[in-house]
RNA sequence: GCGCCCGUAGCUCAGUGGAUAGAGCGUUAGGUUGCGGACCUAAAGGCCGUGAGUUCGAGUCUCGCCGGGCGCGCCA
C-alpha cells in the first residue's frame, strides 16, 4: 500500500525548487498587526487580546481598486468593544503605519501609502518597489510560484468518485472526479500532504448481479430485467477467459461471484484508464472486500463495542446514532450476520485513521447527505473528532437534451460515458466547465449546448493570453531582445504596468481562499481576470520595441511573470497552457 | 410530514458581514498601415425568490413563507 504522506506523483516539486515566496496579503496582514502593537506600546490605542485581533486584522481587496490594494474594516469591527469612535482607531493605525514608513528605507517597504476613508476604512497601498521585488522573487520561483506553506500543513484524505465498478463511468461521475482532483491539487499546492482515494465494493449484490447479467448473455440466455443491459456487458462476456468460464459453470460453482469478481476488476481497471485520461490518478484503491480481508470492520466494532455505542435489538446490532443527535439509530450488522454498507464505512473511518490522516475529506454525490450524520457519529464515538470527518456534498448534474432531462441508468445502459463527453468537449473545457462552478448548485448539462457553447468557453480566452505571451517572447528573441534580470524601476511611473503586476501577485493569495474554503471556482475567475488584465496591457503597451531595448527588456520581465503566473494556474487546474494555439 | 442543498442580469454562473452587486455568453454601437482580432472599448440589461429579524453595515447571518432538487431501508 502506497505511503499516505508521500505527495501524489502529478505535484510532486523537486527538492531543487526554492520556497514559496510569502503571499503579499499575509504580509500586509502582519504589518498591520505590528501597528497595533505599536500603538498600543505608545499608548493610542488599548491591547487585544491576540485571538481578536488577528481575526479583525484581515484584510481584503476593496472592489473600488483606487481604495488601495487592501482594505482593512478593522476599526469598525473593533469600536463597539473598545468603546472608541472607528475613525480615531483608523487613525491611530493609520499614524503607525506612516511612521513606520518614513522609518524605512526608500524601496525597502511593501506600503507606500496608508489612508482613512469613509466611516473607518484603513486603505492600503503597496509601494511600486515592493512589486517590483515581489515579482521578481515569483520569476525566481518559477514552477513554485503561488504554491503555500501552510500555517498548519494536515495530512489529508481525499475520497471521491468511488463508483461502483460494475459500470463504466458516466457523465453523473463527472463532476465528482474533476472538483475531488482538483481540490486535491489545491490542497496540496497549499501545502497539505494530500492522498486521492477511490473507494469500491468487489463483492457486494451489484457485482454478484453483474456476474449474472455476464452469464446470462454468455450462455446465450436473456438477461435478468433487474441486471445490467448496457453495451459493455456484451463486450465483458465476450472477453470472459476459457478458464474462468470453465470453473464458474463447473457443478457447484457460484458463477455470479466467480464471473462478478473477475467482470468487476475488469471495470475498475477501464475506470481508471477513464480517470487518467482526464488527467485524474489516484494514490490508493481500496475495495470494501479488503477491509474486510484485514478485520477493520470487525476492529472497529470492537471499538464501538467498547465505548458503549451499540445493542442488539431484533437481532440486528445496532449503533447509538442518537445519542449524537442522528434522527435514528443504525445498523452495523444485519440480523443475518452480514454488515452493512454503513459497517464498512465505519471500519473504513478506523482504516484511514489508522493510516495516520490529520482529515478525512468524502466527496459524495448530494443523494447520500442522510449519511452524514451517522458516519460522522460513529467517529465522535469512536472518539476520533468529528470536525476531522468532512463530507462535501456534490450536486446534481441534470442531463437534458433540448430542454428535456435525459434519465440515466447503469443498469437500462442508459448514460452517456464519460470518455463520449470528452471525445465532444475536450478535457480543458470539462475541467473549466466543471471547476468554475461551486459544487453545491445544481447542473442541468445540455450535452448539446455544451457542443456549441465549448467554442465560447473562457478556458481559451486564458490559453489565448498564455500563447499571445509565448508569441511575444518568441518574437523578442528574434529580435534579440531578452527579459531584464530584474524588474526594478518598471513599475514606478507606469500605472497600467503595475496593474498587471498586482494581478501576478494575487495567484497565492487566490490559491489559499481555495483551500481554506475547500471551493475551486475562485482560480477560473482569477485566470480570466488576469488574462483580462494582459490583454489591456498588451493593447496600451508595446513590448517588443527594438527601438527601446530598456523598456523592452523590463516589459519583457513582466510578461513573463504573467505567463508564469497563467501558466501555473492553468496547471493548478490540469488545464494546458499552450505555447500556441 | 421531517432533513439537507439551491434560488443573483435574457442565458450559464461568481460574489471570506463592509464602500457604487460582478464575469462569460447573447444583444447594440465602435476599434487593427505596431509584438497573435480566439483580441480590445463602450452601452443596454438587477425590488439579489419573498416577508420579518440581528447588526454601525445583510446578496452574505437567524426565522417564516414560496419555488426547484435530493434524501428519509436490517439497499448500496
Amino acid at each position: 500500500m502506497p505511503d499516505p504522506r508521500a505527495p501524489s506523483g502529478a505535484s510532486q516539486q523537486p527538492a531543487s525548487d526554492p520556497a514559496p515566496p510569502e503571499p503579499t496579503r499575509r504580509r500586509v496582514q502582519t504589518l498591520l498587526e505590528e501597528a497595533w502593537h505599536a500603538a498600543a506600546g505608545s499608548g493610542a490605542l488599548p491591547p487585544l487580546p491576540g485571538e481578536a485581533i488577528e481575526a479583525a486584522l484581515e484584510v481584503a481587496r476593496p472592489a473600488d481598486l483606487t481604495h488601495g490594494d487592501y482594505a482593512s474594516a478593522v476599526a469598525l469591527k473593533t469600536a463597539r468593544p473598545l468603546g472608541r469612535p472607528p475613525r480615531a482607531i483608523a487613525e491611530a493605525l493609520a499614524a503607525a503605519l506612516a511612521a513606520r514608513i518614513d522609518r524605512a528605507d526608500p524601496g525597502t517597504e511593501v506600503l507606500a501609502a496608508v489612508e482613512v476613508a469613509g466611516p473607518g476604512f484603513l486603505n492600503l497601498h503597496l509601494a511600486p518597489t515592493y512589486v517590483e521585488r515581489a515579482l521578481d522573487a515569483a520569476v525566481e520561483a518559477g514552477p513554485a510560484y503561488g504554491r503555500l506553506r501552510a500555517v498548519g500543513p494536515r495530512r489529508i484524505n481525499v475520497e471521491f468518485v468511488s463508483a461502483n465498478p460494475t459500470g463504466p463511468l458516466h457523465i453523473g461521475n463527472a463532476r465528482g472526479a474533476f472538483v475531488g482532483d482538483l481540490l486535491a491539487r489545491v490542497l496540496e499546492a497549499a501545502g497539505h500532504a494530500v492522498t486521492r482515494e477511490y473507494y469500491f465494493n468487489d463483492f457486494g449484490s451489484q457485482v454478484r448481479n453483474l456476474g449474472g447479467s455476464v452469464r446470462a448473455l454468455r450462455a446465450g440466455e436473456p438477461i435478468p430485467q433487474d441486471g445490467y443491459h448496457g453495451g459493455y456487458v456484451a463486450e465483458l462476456a465476450a472477453a470472459v477467459p476459457q478458464d474462468l468460464w470453465a470453473a464458474a459453470t463447473a457443478p457447484g460453482a457460484d458463477a455470479e461471484e466467480l464471473l462478478g469478481r473477475w467482470a468487476s476488476e475488469r471495470v475498475r481497471a477501464g475506470i481508471e484508464a477513464s480517470l487518467a485520461r482526464l488527467g485524474v490518478r489516484f494514490d490508493v484503491w481500496k475495495s470494501e472486500g479488503s477491509l474486510y480481508a484485514e478485520g477493520l470492520v470487525a476492529q472497529a466494532v470492537e471499538r464501538l463495542q467498547a465505548a458503549g455505542a451499540l445493542y442488539e435489538e431484533d437481532g440486528a446490532l445496532w449503533f447509538r446514532s442518537t445519542t449524537f443527535g442522528d434522527d435514528k439509530d443504525r445498523v452495523v450488522r444485519r440480523s443475518n450476520g452480514d454488515y452493512t454498507y454503513f459497517g464498512s464505512d465505519v471500519g473504513y473511518l478506523v482504516d484511514k485513521f489508522g493510516r495516520g490522516f490529520d482529515e478525512l475529506l468524502y466527496l459524495w454525490g448530494q443523494d447520500h447527505h442522510g449519511t452524514v450524520a451517522r458516519l460522522r457519529n460513529a467517529a465522535e464515538a469512536m472518539g476520533f473528532a468529528r470536525d476531522d470527518v468532512r463530507v462535501l456534498l456534490i450536486a446534481w448534474v441534470r442531463f437534458v437534451r433540448d430542454g428535456v432531462e435525459v434519465s440515466m441508468s447503469k443498469r437500462a445502459g442508459e448514460f452517456i460515458t464519460l470518455d463520449e463527453l470528452l471525445a465532444e468537449i475536450g478535457v480543458d473545457a470539462a475541467r473549466w466547465f466543471f471547476g468554475a462552478r461551486g459544487y453545491t448548485v445544481g447542473i442541468d448539462f445540455d450535452i448539446e449546448l455544451a457542443k456549441r457553447q465549448s467554442a465560447d468557453n473562457p478556458v481559451y480566452y486564458v490559453q489565448y493570453a498564455h500563447a499571445r505571451i509565448a508569441s511575444i517572447l518568441r518574437k523578442a528573441e528574434q529580435e534579440g531582445l531578452l527579459p531584464a534580470p530584474s524588474l526594478r524601476g518598471a513599475l514606478a511611473d507606469d500605472p497600467v504596468a503595475l496593474g498587471l503586476a498586482r494581478g501576478v501577485l494575487r495567484l497565492p493569495e487566490v490559491l489559499e481562499d481555495a483551500a481554506t474554503a475547500e471551493e475551486t471556482q475562485g482560480l477560473p475567475a482569477y485566470a480570466t481576470e488576469l488574462a483580462t488584465i494582459f490583454h489591456a496591457f498588451y493593447r496600451d503597451r508595446r513590448v517588443v520595441d527594438p527601438a527601446d531595448p530598456a523598456t523592452s527588456a523590463l516589459r519583457l520581465r513582466l510578461v513573463q511573470a504573467t505567463r508564469l503566473a497563467l501558466a501555473n494556474t492553468l496547471g493548478l487546474l490540469g488545464i494546458a497552457a499552450p505555447d500556441s494555439m
